[in-house]
DNA sequence: CGAATACTTCGATAGCCATCGAACTAATTG
DNA sequence: CAATTAGTTCGATGGCTATCGAAGTATTCG
């Protein structure tokens, strides 16, 4: 038997289980209610929604007291959306994306555990030009200056890098349709932003949202 | 409107028409015939799910004839089928893989335009061992020394390159769980394969049958 | 031309599954 | 302990869609 695609299709391939998905892409774990709320239906639908996505493997759950709370089982699943997205919005060429939640979306959101929208491939596009990251297109490394950089920032890079995961990777970004930056280094920076309280992660949404003064500091860290 | 995973997920969700994009992979135009076949289905459905496909963007027909020959919309249609392989090979963790059938598309298969399998991660880790391909995991650059042994064995970087395709490229295999070579130069490798006649697509699989002498010049070449 | 092949359109049917009301368990709070 | 909150299970319903038979169009072949 080959691997079933179809079933982890059919899992995406509902209206309800993709409005979860996508609020899961925030990064935070959500309960099963306010994941009830961001898919517009109820407690019991939910239920048996969820269940679904955790027998399927593209969720995980943490018991904790009374709650629920859910995630997307890793990156590889963040992956897949991400991907689904990019796909699905080169098909609709000139999709119309308006109201302010969309412009908010686009101006800086949260992709998994890193940075995405416009701020971000901005700031990816000016790594590239320092040369602080190689760029190749679709695939990327961390120059020495750049790690030297990212050292003077802050950041363990010892820490941070160990394991299996890419230091630095690029993200293709849908609303965008350039590169941002993901891997160890994008966590790292929307840690940092988060942690100096530059943004704050939108309550309900995967919006990031940037204080004035947050903005121009990050601007400036960054040389944007 | 954000984009429509749901849309996209349902056509991946459905059991005949995901086989007919797994028979896709192999990168050969296929006709509606040869699709309902291979999904088990009646002609008058295959029609219809084909219908569906093509509007939802992940197919595009040419018609010739009385034929009308069905492919992939693109690479990025690919990749969404080969992160989904790897996804769920992940989960089934130890799944049974038995059959000849099997036995043959892990050695080595056709992932749509370049070669997958046993050998072709072979491939991939021997081209890193000889420091032709910088490998940081999940991004990789050819070397200069790299391209020149593809310019010996007569590979056309200037015009396999161009356009926004990125020369060489990490695609994980779902059956090795290991890097194989995408993007331009894999996809001449594997050209270059069929051309010296060393392989053939299998007629009904994404299997890649190599001769004997075939895979003994192929090892050769490759210093395999 | 007539016959065969490739594919589609149009029903009708049948099965699957998302949905929610109602009734349940389980944890928390006061 | 009773009341509230979080979540589940069960059963009924309704809608959606995959399926194929039958009949249609288009193309090729002899």
């Amino acid at each position: 038997m080959e691997p079933n695609i179809a079933t982890i299709g059919s899992l995406v391939g509902d209206q309800a289980r993709s409005k979860m998905l996508i609020a899961l892409m925030g990064g935070k774990a959500l309960t099963a209610t306010e994941l009830a709320l961001e898919a517009d239906i109820s407690a019991q639908t939910a239920s048996s929604h969820l269940a679904k996505l955790v027998e399927g493997g593209l969720l995980v759950v943490r018991k904790q007291g009374r709650h629920r709370y859910f995630q997307l089982r890793g990156e590889e699943v963040a992956g897949l959306i991400e991907n689904m997205f990019n796909i699905s919005s080169s098909l609709s060429e000139e999709s119309v994306f308006t109201g302010p939640k969309d412009k908010n979306l686009r101006a800086s959101r949260i992709c998994y555990d890193h940075m995405a929208g416009k701020l971000a491939t901005q700031l990816y596009e000016s790594l590239v030009d320092k040369q602080f990251i190689k760029d190749n297109i679709s695939e990327s490394t961390l120059s020495e200056e750049g790690k030297q950089f990212f050292l003077d920032l802050g950041a363990d890079l010892s820490e941070v890098s160990g394991l299996k995961r890419p230091l630095c990777k690029p993200c293709l970004d849908w609303s965008e349709r350039k590169s941002h930056l993901a891997g160890s280094i994008g966590k790292w920076v929307l840690s940092d932003v988060i942690q100096r309280k530059w943004a704050a992660r939108d309550l309900n949404s995967r919006a990031l949202r940037f204080s004035d003064d947050g903005l121009k500091a990050f601007k400036k860290r960054y040389g944007l």
